[in-house]
DNA sequence: TATTGTTATACTCTATAACTATA
DNA sequence: TATAGTTATAGAGTATAACAATA
């Protein structure tokens, strides 16, 4: 009898918590955590100060999180709020140039432990595995309907 | 110039969040969390009461983590703790019938999710998926090494 | 002295609810 | 009255450090 055979569903959880413990270890000592990274990245994203809400919504947490989020990164100098010129009940977010060094530094180390975690496969097959994940990730979004 | 080429190792952290949230909403009504499910399958996995070290170790957390999860399952009944007659310093612990109940459901929960998910895909992209994933997995521990 | 697990404590992430300032 | 964001609070998950009982 088959004992265990893994499906597809376990082996993506298996993986991804395998990188995010990798690459969480190694963003210690940048000083941010993966949350922290993320959101970077969304602010990044936007090329330009980024409202509390829309930032929230891109991460997909509440608006709450967000702002502990943004506590700890402005902590670290890595974002700046500012007032919102338009609407004065609105803070608008936008990455420090320190912010910016930080995310290449993030980068590098990404890529590196994604360059390791990956190394069993060959360029193909890195290829054929985005373009499956990449199926997946287009369609639908993160939670079930609303 | 490309504005956003997202590699196999971002696609991987989006799909497993959405994967881990959307199992997440539906295991509540069950009563678990995923960390504790990941317990109830370890033990499942052991055919015999595990020792809390033991256990510690097949999750990848200090002793101390292991701690909480058990006694969160305990209280709600899913695992059971008793003392192991071999070293009275140490605690064995397995699975009630509750526990394994539990776990048929949770099964059922993962399965429909990951159908749901994995939707996009056919069945040999499905198989594709697996095995690029198993190749990965198969390499190495989660952390860096000791 | 070394090991097993626990108590004590703390931090991150996330959430809900209530409140403030503005619209 | 509705919206944007915050203060207040809570729970899950994990970690380190100190300690108890036992080996």
């Amino acid at each position: 009898m088959a004992i265990e055979e893994p499906d597809a569903a376990d082996l993506l959880l298996r993986v991804s918590r395998r990188l995010l413990r990798r690459v969480g270890d190694r963003l210690a000592p940048l000083g941010v955590t993966q949350a922290q990274v993320r959101a970077l990245r969304a602010l990044d994203r936007e090329h330009r100060p980024v409202r509390m809400g829309l930032l929230a919504e891109r991460l997909d947490v509440v608006p709450r999180s967000a702002t502990s989020l943004i506590d700890a990164l402005a902590a670290a100098g890595l974002v700046r709020r500012e007032a919102d010129p338009d609407d004065r009940r609105a803070v608008a977010v936008s990455l420090t140039p320190e912010g910016r060094r930080t995310l290449v530094a993030v980068r590098r180390v990404r890529r590196q432990v994604a360059d390791e975690l990956l190394a069993p496969l060959d360029r193909d097959q890195r290829a054929a595995l985005r373009s499956l994940l990449e199926a997946v990730a287009a369609s639908g979004p993160a939670r079930a309907g609303p």
